[in-house]
DNA sequence: GTGAAAGCGCTAACAA
DNA sequence: TTGTTAGCGCTTTCAC
């Protein structure tokens, strides 16, 4: 059973299809008695207009950009998101988001997906596979459908992109907890598949080598990305571990901080008396904390802004034009959640 | 300027515009040296394919089902939008998601532009405004297009909704904390055009009057949705209050509540030895508090999964079937956030 | 292998 | 006031 179409509408009506179109765009030249017969047509088919076809596929449509994130459940995302929309919204462009959830797959379909709506561009947090598998990216660009990263992919994947230098941004919040005396400091990880993962684990790691100092195994702890996460991890890594345990603990994220924090006091540990912790992102709940944390902020408004820039921008330009890359600075934000050692 | 068209794709290489589709579809049938050519010129004339044509108008198209929320920031919905997607995903639909940010305008907008995206019905969260426009929503009904709220309207608009029975929740909560024994109970409410915060103070309100209270003037303060509104109301309320003060809190929603707790946290006062503080949806981060958070649950997940079935089951009815509503279960989750009085 | 032409569902002249 | 018709950008026969 196919779908109604102006024609059968117009046939019920005992009018013709340029009547039935004229109804539907409001015009006035339409006879009152007219009028009514057509929509009592259009009621009883419960005839919807298909939009693409009205749109005139003639005339300039609703200008849109696509939005795929990696979880709903990541404030940080929402923050990006606003800046995003606030960018869009000043050129004349709407945003609408998708999210893959981390899976590959839905990561595909949700391209597919904004594509066949004809946004003008997306902006993409991509959530890789282990496997360098780019084709997604590949088939926008043969559609010419520019797209903006926010996050790199594995194997320089040439594209635009905004980002920080997460690698640096770690490093850095690494030598504060060792320039604040912390010898023994553990990581809980985020996703293995997540570039920024692995570029905050290097960061941490040149700092450590730096100052002589090692990450051992037992205190590299994979975590993931989400609340659950870091307070599963927690429990695990610090339950039953006497004085022998590290001082400090770096986190992926703030969600995974959030998620220690209760882990150890539940434990009985205190931070940052016992432990200093840091998060990364600084999303809001960070600061509203009892223990309000320490973290290396994300600037996350200024991520959907300059991407949601960049995006508009290179729908403008030619094609050709090389990918531009934009980093953008982290802050260290010192809260209560660390402390300095003796 | 207008778009580059296959025609032009087909004049710059030489051939028809049927090879050009052939080409950008992928056939075999094209010879190696034309396919050649045509991609050339595609590449040449940045040429994007306007999927709305391609879509052929004449076969279905991927089926896509709207979300539109009201803040981006609040957990609270991507749990509902998780559950959406969950049972989009079953019945082959995908969700796209916009968010009005609590403005009136922007929800007509969004709804307008997911209409012209042609999804196939909308859930939204409606963001109202103090006069009962809902002139939008009429608009989507007049197209046919079918929809399911997850909050009330002001005025009884008919129309299908999934929601729980918020006046009753609030009930409960409230008469939870009388039974502990608290007389002197404040509330930190929501934003004055949510339903949701209005039926909430109703439930409050009838609650105490049970128990031959009342809510104080002074005890009613209109906080607001986000973290940093329950913070700053916090720190009004309770700032420089001797021990002429509430015993108890409940707040709009688990926001609010945390905010709360810092701002008390700040003030010297403990959660729950000074004042008990319960929040409103049980939001995953409520359980890892250091004062873990008593709240009313709302079925997140279960709302999101309820009204994106009961939006494909309408798609599939006549839309003269009744509006349907379905009210789902809230439940009391006690956390350390409170404490019965001596 | 390729081009010509019909047609997708609709809007917008233009006649009648 | 209404009907007819020519497109919109594309895909898909079906000849050549």
């Amino acid at each position: 059973m196919s779908r109604v179409t102006i024609r059968e509408v117009a046939a019920r009506a005992g009018v013709s299809i340029g009547t039935v179109s004229a109804v539907i765009n409001g015009k006035s030249t339409v006879k009152d008695a007219t009028r009514s017969r057509v929509k009592a047509a259009i009621d009883s088919l419960e005839y919807r207009p298909v939009e693409a076809a009205r749109r005139r596929l003639q005339t300039p449509r609703e200008k849109s950009i696509g939005f795929i994130i990696k979880e709903l459940h990541n404030p940080y995302y929402a923050d990006i998101i606003v800046g995003a929309q606030q960018t869009a919204e000043v050129h004349g462009f709407r945003v609408i988001c998708m999210s893959s959830e981390q899976r590959f797959e839905y990561e595909k379909e949700a391209i597919q997906t904004l594509a066949s709506k004809d946004v003008e561009g997306i902006i993409i947090n991509p959530a890789l596979g282990d496997d360098p598998d780019v084709s997604h990216l590949e088939d926008l660009r043969e559609r010419n459908i520019p797209f903006v990263l926010l996050e790199g992919m594995r194997g320089d994947f040439p594209a635009s992109i905004v980002d920080v230098d997460n690698e640096a941004a770690a490093h850095g919040l690494t030598r504060y907890l060792v320039e604040i005396g912390h010898r023994r400091i553990a990581h809980f990880a985020g996703p293995r598949v997540s570039m920024h993962a692995g570029e905050r684990l290097d960061g941490i790691r040149r700092a450590l080598a730096e100052s002589g100092l090692v990450l051992r195994a037992e205190d590299l702890v994979h975590a993931g990305a989400a609340l659950e996460d870091g307070y599963r991890a927690g429990i695990e890594r610090f339950a039953g571990r006497g004085p022998e345990r590290p001082t400090a603990v770096t986190c992926f994220n703030d969600l995974i901080a959030v998620g220690l924090l209760r882990a150890l006091h539940e434990l009985g540990l205190r931070v940052p008396e016992d432990v200093s912790v840091t998060g990364f992102d600084d999303i809001n709940v960070a600061r509203y904390l009892t223990v309000p944390l320490t973290t290396m902020r994300m600037p996350r408004n200024e991520m959907g802004r300059q991407s949601a820039e960049l995006l508009i921008r290179r729908m403008r330009q030619p094609i050709t034009v090389p990918p531009e890359r934009i980093t953008l600075e982290t802050d260290l934000v010192v809260r209560a959640s660390t402390r300095r050692l003796a």
